[in-house]
DNA sequence: CTTGACCTTCCCGTGACTGGAACCCTTATG
DNA sequence: CATAAGGGTTCCAGTCACGGGAAGGTCAAG
């Protein structure tokens, strides 16, 4: 199966495909033409790596993940430390993007967005923090 | 004021400020020597800068913000924009994010971790979407 | 005079692709 | 048979926001 047959089927681009095999990820065969020729079992690899990008999987996890499940022997507290490192760095990121919302939702909601200057996003840039005006004061 | 100083001041290393003047944010003078000589004033820009990209502004939406700062004839309306948009990007990174997270946490905890093989991470990499048991059905 | 801590510019590397150029192969159609 | 469309191939450059490190200039202290 060719490249473009082969990203559908998996729900990739030909473009990522080809860099999967740059670093080594898959090793399509080559038809007589140079063609790359996709078997159902690299299919199966590029599905897996599909899914594992989807759940946020770095290239170098994909490439353990990868290696784990072709290990009939392996252990699965292997697999499960490659995730919960995962799962951790996912919930700082969200810990971190959340202080973030919060910080801009207030001086969004706090901002009149007319055409006057006065801007408490401004201002909180220019100040530092403490946005919203003092009520406790 | 030197480089160095200058970045403990408002928190940012040498080099990011090296790389805002590359990129036009900020115009330092310089001394007799070469060296970059930082004022009061860019002290500012470059804490407003720092304090924007804290809240995850891209380095683009810095430099519309640091104009609108500028602008005594701003509409708040304008600043306003940017931060709403920002803020709908931020939303939408912590909605795929606490996805990834739902599924990943469903995974870790469905797998043992012990010395055995099996493992439900990578049969849900290998096989698709419905890692947790069937519950509902 | 030397040491060490600064400063300068310049270039490469990051992660995970994406876009584009230049060129080859295959199939359908006039 | 020529050609045009729609595959495929390689390689190079760009993304974003820096960080690392080399090679060399400058400055204050001992």
């Amino acid at each position: 199966m060719n490249i473009k047959d082969a990203g559908e089927r998996v729900g990739l681009p030909a473009k990522t495909i080809r860099y999967y095999e740059d670093i080594g990820l898959v090793t399509p065969d080559r038809a007589a033409n140079g063609y790359r020729d996709f078997s159902d079992a690299h299919l199966h690899k590029l599905a897996f790596l599909a899914r594992a990008r989807g759940l946020g999987f770095s290239i170098e996890d994909c490439r353990g993940l990868l290696a784990l499940w072709e290990d009939q022997d392996r252990a699965s507290s292997d697999v499960r430390d490659i995730a919960k490192q995962h799962l951790s760095a996912i919930e700082a990121k969200i810990a971190g993007l959340q202080e973030m919302r919060a910080t801009l939702s207030d001086l969004v909601h706090a901002c009149a967005g007319d055409a006057r200057p006065d801007c408490p996003i401004i201002e909180r840039l220019q100040r530092g923090a403490g946005g919203a005006p003092p009520k406790t004061t």
